[in-house]
DNA sequence: TCTGGGGTCCTAGGACCC
DNA sequence: TCTGGGGTCCTAGGACCC
C-alpha cells in the first residue's frame, strides 16, 4: 500500500495587506501596499500591477499609481498569525511554523477523529476564512516539500491535494524556482543548461548537477526533483543565532555614525539573548557600501557575550578591521551584527565576571560583570514598563529607522 | 531613486592537531 | 628536513528562505 499523503502546507495570503483590508472594509478589493519606503507586502490587486514585497516604495508606485500604502497593525499580525496557526494545533500535535503566517502539519493517524487530510484541509480553510476572517491556501502531499509547492500552486485562497500516485505527474511540469532552495541565481545557473522544469532536473545524473551547483544543493535538488524528501516535521525549532540590521541611506563611514548604530543594534540582541540566558560565542559585523557590496567580520571567542556594551564594543572593532581593509570606501548603508554559537549558561545567575572577553581586551578589569549586572536591571524596568521606557543614551539617539521595532519583532524566531 | 529585516545552510581556504 | 592524510575549527562570502 502506499503511503499516505498527510502533510499539510498551510500559508497564508499576502498576510499583512490582508490583515489590513480586514480591519479597513474600504481597502477590499483595492491595491495596497504595506510599508512606506519599502513594501513589506502588497494585496492581490497590487500583485497584478507587478507590486512585490521588497520592492521600494517609490518602485511600486510607478508600477501601480492608484497604490495606496497603509500597515502599522503589527500586534493584529502577530495575534491573526498565532490563531491561525492554533487552528491548525487542534488537529495535530506535529505543527512546525516556519514563519509568521505559514506552517507544515502532519495529520497522520487523526482521520478516526477529523476525516481525511483534505477533509482536515478544508476545514482549516474553511475556519481561519470564518473565525478570522483571513485567505489561507493549503497543499497536502506526502512530503513537505511537495506540500510547500501545491500550496504555492493553490495560491491565492485554494487547496491542492497531490495523489500519492501522481505525484511526478504534477511536480515535472513545474519550472524549478518553484523548487525549495532554487533562488534566482541557482535558476539561472540551470537555464543556461537548458534546465527549466522539474522534471528535465529529474533527468539529469545527480553528479551531473552536482558539478552545476555544488555537492550539497545538488544532492538536495536531484532528491527532491524525484520526491524524495526525507525531512518530519520539526517542532519547537530553536534560533541557532540572533542578529539585527540597520539600513542607513547613504552614510560617512566614520565613528560618529556607526558607533551609535551598532550599540542600538548590540542592545536589541542582547537583551533577547539575556531574556532567555542565552550568550554566543561568535559575533559576526557585517558593513554595506554604496554599491551594496557587503563585507563580514567576525571573531570567536571562548568567553560568552551577553552584555550589551561589550556586544557593542566588539561589533565596533570589527567595524574599524572593516574600515582598515577598504580604507577607500567613505559611504556605507547599512551596518548588521550577528551573534552566534550560542550557549545557555547554567552559572549565569551566579553572575561571575562571564564577560571574560571583555576582560581579556582590558586586563585587570572585571568590568564584564558589572555591565551585565546593569543590564539585567534595566532589562527588569523595560519588563515592566516597555522597551522604550529606558536605554542606553548613546542607543536611543534619534536614530533614522526605515523599519519600525515593532515590525522587526515578528521576524524574530524564537530563543 | 533598486533592495527591509531576521534567519539557515553551504563552500572554500587556512590553521592546527594527530 | 621533507612528505602524507584526515579531521576539526575558524573566517569570509554567498545563496536562499520568509
Amino acid at each position: 500500500m502506499e503511503p499516505a499523503a498527510t502533510i499539510l502546507h498551510a500559508d497564508l495570503d499576502a498576510f499583512y495587506a490582508s490583515v489590513e483590508q480586514l480591519l479597513n472594509p474600504e481597502l477590499r478589493g483595492k491595491p495596497i501596499a504595506v510599508g512606506g519606503g519599502v513594501v513589506l507586502a502588497a494585496s492581490y490587486e497590487a500583485k497584478a500591477f507587478g507590486v512585490h514585497g521588497g520592492m521600494s516604495g517609490w518602485a511600486a508606485k510607478e508600477l501601480c499609481p492608484e497604490l495606496i500604502f497603509t500597515g502599522g497593525h503589527f500586534e493584529e499580525y502577530q495575534r491573526l498569525g498565532d490563531a491561525a496557526i492554533g487552528i491548525l494545533d487542534d488537529y495535530t500535535p506535529l505543527v512546525e511554523r516556519i514563519s509568521i503566517d505559514e506552517a507544515f502539519a502532519d495529520v497522520a493517524g487523526c482521520e478516526h477523529l477529523f476525516g481525511s487530510p483534505e477533509t482536515i484541509a478544508r476545514t482549516v480553510r474553511t475556519r481561519v476564512r470564518a473565525e478570522l476572517g483571513l485567505p489561507i491556501s493549503v497543499g497536502v502531499a506526502r512530503t513537505k516539500h511537495l506540500a510547500k509547492i501545491a500550496s504555492q500552486v493553490a495560491k491565492p485562497d485554494g487547496l491542492v491535494v497531490v495523489d500519492p500516485v501522481r505525484e511526478l505527474e504534477f511536480l515535472h511540469p513545474l519550472p524549478v524556482g518553484l523548487m525549495w532552495g532554487v533562488g534566482p541565481v541557482t535558476e539561472g545557473k540551470l537555464e543556461d543548461e537548458g534546465i527549466l522544469t522539474i522534471g528535465q532536473l529529474a533527468e539529469q545524473r545527480t553528479e551531473w548537477v552536482q558539478r552545476i551547483l555544488g555537492h550539497a544543493a545538488g544532492e538536495k535538488l536531484s532528491a527532491l526533483a524525484w520526491n524524495r524528501d526525507p525531512r518530519g516535521i520539526v517542532t519547537n525549532q530553536r534560533a541557532r543565532s540572533a542578529g539585527a540590521q540597520s539600513a542607513l541611506g547613504k552614510k560617512p563611514f566614520i565613528e560618529r555614525i556607526y558607533r551609535p548604530t551598532l550599540h542600538h543594534l548590540a542592545d536589541r540582541i542582547a537583551s533577547r539573548l539575556r531574556v532567555k540566558s542565552w550568550h554566543g560565542h561568535t559575533i559576526t559585523a557585517r558593513v554595506r557600501f554604496r554599491d551594496l557590496r557587503a563585507v563580514t567580520r567576525s571573531i570567536t571567542i571562548d568567553s560568552p557575550i551577553s552584555a550589551t556594551v561589550s556586544l557593542a564594543e566588539i561589533a565596533e572593532d570589527l567595524v574599524r578591521v572593516v574600515q582598515a581593509d577598504h580604507p577607500d570606501e567613505r559611504t556605507i548603508t547599512l551596518l548588521a551584527i550577528s551573534v552566534a554559537q550560542l550557549e545557555r549558561d547554567p552559572l549565569v545567575q551566579l553572575e561571575l565576571p562571564l564577560d571574560l572577553a571583555d576582560d581579556a581586551r582590558r586586563p585587570g578589569t572585571r568590568r564584564g560583570a558589572s555591565r551585565l549586572s546593569a543590564d539585567r536591571a534595566m532589562d527588569a524596568v523595560r519588563t515592566r514598563f516597555g522597551r522604550e521606557a529606558i536605554g542606553y543614551a548613546s542607543a536611543t539617539l534619534e536614530l533614522e529607522r526605515s523599519v519600525p521595532d515593532a515590525f522587526r519583532g515578528l521576524a524574530e524566531k524564537p530563543l
